[in-house]
DNA sequence: TTTAGGG
DNA sequence: CCCTAAA
């Protein structure tokens, strides 16, 4: 028998017309996005929908128990999972890609299902191997969808306009389980119980969506983002993302290393002046799906990742069961968490990668490198000058480049972000140009000489300058 | 695994 | 940035 709790398979996202662009607004406001999730996070380390009143200076609140209210400061860094060693990228993300089509689609959803497993449904597919009475218990904790509803109250402060989130529920990401038709039902309520423990452990983040997008840039104010006391707040969610259990150890300074068990989180923002480290990747932006129309879409979703701590299915579950059991429970314990543990891992790696906009000093390598090499050696030129720079594969070097010619013919009020000096722009230009009538593909050492653009101050009439070799 | 492009 | 087809 196996029992599921799905509260979203962004599946179906393509059925869900894409939610209007939300009106940016600026404001007075100063929180930002990451405010909202910290709140977020308070509230699902008390495990409870409690009312949460963000103040800014007020001495007190009438907060529950667990935790009072807490004056959330700034100084969240985001986290970032570092991704596997840069010759495997392809490798993961091909052997997640499915998946993270499947979950990566969140949506907000329209009921309060509380933390319980509110749609227990038999799964129609029969379980694969001989383990149909294994009282295994699996956490599917890779939908990434876990959401939940908020109520709001725009405050109407004179001055200081503050945003107060009531979050009613959250709804966790989707649950697999599965246990023995001969487990009573109090086992199977430790089962569903230790799963959702074992997710929240795990590590959970949390998103925003506005208008069923999710709000990436957590530098945004909430003012900015379109979250404003003024503004009907009902297009505002937050979501419940599974999140990486461990925090792998940051390469750079820039990669602040994440840490996200649950204690953590709430230790941290318990106190009014924690900084907890909260990830700011959030998976997709694409209008969340509909929770209540995914269910058509049903498919088997048993070979989707789902995670089992071994923990979990030791004990609990088939002290109950005295019922014939066909497979001895190690068996179906050794079959069971192989696969599964795979799976969560697989899962970890569905996160979009943050944004880590090339610094000026980045392009300079590059330009520098890809006039060397010319393009089509990503590799090498990787190699080059991102050896150092995990974060930086070569298909991100290749993309940038292309972003960069881009942005070279493309005037100035029209680029966006950290301004890339005019000098550099036309070096791109003519290496550009220079390579792709020498084709670059020369084999062996091309030129050993150097790239010299004549003419860098290249009129602006979009003729490039004619770069020459120098021996 | 890399390259090359589209999304 | 992601996803892939090809090489």
């Amino acid at each position: 028998m196996v029992f599921k709790k799905r509260s979203d398979y962004g599946f179906n996202a393509f059925n869900v017309p894409r939610a209007p662009r939300s009106i940016r607004r600026r404001g007075r406001a100063k929180r930002t996005v990451e405010d909202s999730q910290i709140c977020a996070f308070e509230l699902l380390a008390s495990l409870a929908g409690k009312l949460l009143q963000e103040s800014e200076s007020s001495a007190s609140s009438n907060a529950s128990e667990g935790h009072d209210h807490v004056t959330i400061d700034g100084g969240i860094k985001p986290l970032y999972r570092k991704r596997k060693t840069y010759y495997n990228y392809d490798r993961c993300q091909y052997d997640t890609y499915k998946r993270r089509k499947f979950f990566d689609r969140s949506s907000i959803v329209t009921y309060d299902g509380g933390i319980s497993s509110e749609s227990v449904s038999n799964s129609p597919e029969k379980v694969m191997n001989g383990d149909k009475s294994s009282s295994a218990a699996m956490l599917n904790g890779a939908c990434g969808i876990s959401s939940l509803h908020t109520s709001h109250h725009a405050s109407n402060k004179s001055n200081d306009s503050h945003v107060k989130f009531s979050i009613k529920s959250f709804r966790i990401p989707e649950l697999y389980i599965e246990v023995p038709e001969t487990a009573t039902v109090g086992s199977l309520k430790r089962t569903v119980m230790e799963a959702v423990t074992a997710l929240l452990g795990g590590g959970i983040r949390v998103g925003v969506l506005l208008q069923g997008k999710k709000v990436r840039d957590d530098s945004r104010t909430l003012s900015q983002t379109g979250i404003s006391s003024e503004d009907n707040l009902d297009a505002l969610g937050f979501t419940l993302e599974p999140g990486p259990a461990k925090a792998p150890p940051p390469v750079y300074s820039e990669e602040p290393p994440l840490l996200l068990s649950c204690d953590a989180a709430a230790q941290n923002l318990t106190s009014s002046s924690a900084t907890p480290v909260v990830d700011t990747g959030i998976p997709d932006d694409t209008p969340g799906s509909s929770l209540l129309t995914n269910s058509a879409n049903h498919m088997d979703n048993n070979h989707e990742l789902v995670s089992s701590p071994t923990d979990m299915l030791t004990d609990k579950s088939l002290p109950d069961s005295r019922a014939l059991v066909p497979v001895p429970a190690m068996n179906v314990e050794s079959l069971a968490v192989v696969p599964f543990n795979q799976k969560i891992r697989k899962s970890e790696l569905a996160q979009r990668r943050t944004r880590r906009p090339f610094s000026v000093s980045e392009v300079e390598a590059l330009v520098q490198a890809v006039e060397e090499l010319g393009t089509g050696r990503w590799r090498d030129i990787k190699l080059r000058a991102f050896e150092n720079a995990d974060h930086r594969t070569y298909v991100d070097l290749k993309d940038k480049w292309k972003t960069l010619v881009h942005t070279a013919k493309i005037s100035p009020q029209q680029r966006r972000g950290e301004p890339v000096p005019q000098e550099l722009l036309d070096r791109v230009l003519a290496a550009h140009a220079y390579w792709s009538q020498h084709q670059a593909k020369q084999q062996g050492k091309h030129h050993p000489g150097t790239l010299r653009i004549t003419d860098a101050q290249a009129d602006r009439n979009g003729v490039a300058a004619i770069p020459t070799v120098t021996m």
